[in-house]
RNA sequence: GCACCCGUAGCUCAGCUGGAUAGAGCACCGGACUUCGAAUCCGGGAGUCGUUGGUUCGAAUCCAACCGGGUGCACCA
């Protein structure tokens, strides 16, 4: 919020420079505010007379001169200005600015943070996508965090967000996932049985086929059609996967059948369309798509020489459908497995005639799960798996959800089951949640000795000035702009390191300053320091819950 | 062989649209509870930012090559 203010001022000094001409415009748009590393630079810094230089070929110092020259009239919130370095100029604010900041955080309340940049954009963000042979994975857990958290974020910053999962529940994996369960079905009851080479192999099938066994009794047992295996199965996965999903807290608003694309006709017309415009072509009995004119290797099969389409039909067509239904944006959280599937797509949208810009895919990469230092070796393939229900049993929702989130996507993550149910501390999401926990506390005390609630425009905020007290001010007032940042950046980790950077600072104050303390602390102090610690407890309580986690007032 | 991702402290990872002396947590060592919650804090050691070149006033960050790890490269999804 503070930042923001002090662009503008810069930029309108750069632009009266350019009158004055002191310098062209031609480094407009190509410098930057930021936030110095170290302590002492100012709390922010250009680099405005660096780049001007290099274009200009003049010496970075003396322009650093002549920009101090104008921004010097700044002086209702300019303190003082430096120029170090190689040609930085360093801005120190006035403290009151700083200070200010509590009287519009306050009054914003649960709101602080959201903000209005989506603009109302209507953005579909497609994730988990599993189709329905078995539990949820760590894997997909991971996804569907990673998903949840970034439309989460979407939301909060203004835009439009429908959140969907794509399914098939047809076709020969669908076929192998009936068979098993007639398997397992025969096997229970001691007859024959042949279990299919690549069957699901999971003792989920078994569950499965005792449930058919008690709802229908053997009646089933000549049956030589999978179907009626397949749908119990589908039923019932679909039903762990659901609620699997509401107990890690995310919601979808749409389960998109890939069927629906077959039935509205959507497969052919695809076809139908590329054909047109001469991009598919037959050879060996198949359909190919050139796919080597957007830039690929190698041309790709769309429909097998048997008839069936191949997964990059449905896939495209799907794509196709996702603009029609008018999204301005289109985020496909993809596990790095389907990396192949992704130029595919984007050869077919923008073969139909969209933008593929419009299209931005996030590819996670795996997680490994260690334990007593070791890795927990996993298997699909014979369901030594870990499910996603057996790590919310062991390390609960919020640890699961905090630590899916606190890798950046490209990143393997690390699942340290030791650290993760450490209860008692080393834990960063306690570390957090205590940081507010712990400013409530403060709170129902100041309650209870009767002092007033926090009312900044009446304490003497100009009381705040000891450096943890500047840190947090300085810090909360970010907040709206990292929320923004790792909404746009669709990077939620970068929201976590906020709240464990905010967390560190308030522990570190917390432990050298008191806020009430009738015998050292002077009552005017309290006052103010009540309204600081309001506004940090409220900027935790805010983060912690757009990013779905509690925000526990007592632990 | 080709494509994408990763390689930063003993371990797990930030930082990567180029900027000032490369950061945090864990682990290790030493301190702080008659004081608002010690699930906390303070201090300490710890680094050829995979390697080698290049671009630049300036490179962990950009480019090239190479090394090491992951994931893909079907008329499977």
């Amino acid at each position: 919020m503070i930042r923001e203010r002090l662009k503008e001022i810069v930029d309108s000094c750069f632009a009266s420079g350019v009158n004055e001409g002191k310098w062209s415009d031609a480094a407009a748009g190509k410098y930057t505010l930021e936030v110095p590393k170290r302590e002492g630079q100012g709390d922010f810094s250009t680099n405005m007379a660096m780049v001007m230089a290099g274009m200009e070929k003049k010496n970075p110092r003396e322009i650093a001169g002549l920009l101090v020259e104008i921004l010097s009239a700044e002086d209702a919130i300019i303190d003082k200005l430096e120029i170090a370095g190689p040609g930085f100029v360093n801005i120190f604010l006035k403290p009151q600015v700083w200070q200010e900041v509590l009287q519009p955080i306050l009054r914003t309340g649960d709101n602080f943070g959201r903000s209005t940049v989506g603009k109302g954009k209507k953005v579909l963000v497609e994730f988990v996508s599993a189709n329905p042979t078995g539990p949820l994975s760590i894997g997909h857990g991971r996804q569907a965090i990673l998903g949840d958290a970034i439309a989460r974020l979407l939301e909060v910053t203004g835009h439009e967000v429908t959140r969907e999962y794509y399914f098939n529940d047809a076709g020969r994996q669908m076929r192998v996932l009936g068979e098993s369960t007639r398997a397992r079905y025969l096997e229970i009851q001691g007859l024959p049985f042949e279990f299919p080479e690549d069957g699901y192999q999971g003792e989920y099938i078994r569950d499965i086929a005792q449930v058919l066994l008690d709802e229908q009794g053997a009646g089933l047992v000549g049956q030589e059609d999978a179907e009626p295996f397949t749908k119990k199965a589908v039923e019932l996965i679909f039903a762990d996967i659901s609620g699997t999903l509401e107990r890690m807290g995310v919601r979808f608003d749409n389960y998109y059948n890939e069927h629906t694309l077959y039935d509205a006709g959507h497969i052919d017309s695809v076809v139908k369309e590329l054909r047109e415009k001469g991009l598919v072509y037959e050879k060996d009995d198949a359909v190919w798509f050139k796919t080597t004119l957007f830039g690929q290797e190698q041309d790709r099969v769309i429909i097998k020489s048997s008839g069936e389409p191949t997964y990059r039909l449905p896939d495209i067509a799907y794509h196709r459908e996702k603009f029609r239904r008018n999204f301005d944006w289109l985020v496909d959280v993809f596990g790095s497995d389907h990396i192949a599937t992704v130029p595919d797509v984007l050869a077919g949208v923008e073969a139909l005639g969209y933008d593929p810009k419009k299209v931005t895919v996030v590819l996670h990469q795996f997680v490994t799960l260690t334990r007593n230092g070791k890795l927990v070796k996993m298997s699909t393939r014979k369901a030594t798996f870990v499910t996603v229900d057996e790590l919310l049993d062991e390390v609960g929702v919020d640890v699961a959800r905090f630590y899916f989130m606190m890798r950046k996507a490209d990143s393997q993550l690390e699942f340290d089951l030791d650290l993760a149910t450490k209860e008692e501390k080393d834990n960063p999401v306690y570390y957090v949640q205590y940081g507010h926990a712990r400013l409530c506390s403060i709170l129902r005390r100041a309650k209870d000795m009767g002092l007033e609630a926090a009312h900044p425009e009446q304490a003497d905020l100009s009381l705040l000035r000891e450096a943890e007290e500047l840190q947090l001010l300085k810090s909360i007032a970010s907040f709206p702009a990292a929320i923004e940042a790792a909404a746009l950046e669709l990077a939620p980790h970068k929201a976590i390191f906020f709240l464990m950077e905010l967390a560190g600072e308030l522990h570190s104050y917390y432990n050298k300053h008191k806020v009430i303390d009738p015998e050292n602390v002077p009552l005017a102090v309290t006052h103010a320091r009540l309204c600081l610690i309001a506004a940090v407890q409220q900027v935790f309580k805010n983060g912690l819950l757009m990013l779905g986690l509690t925000a526990p007032e007592k632990m």
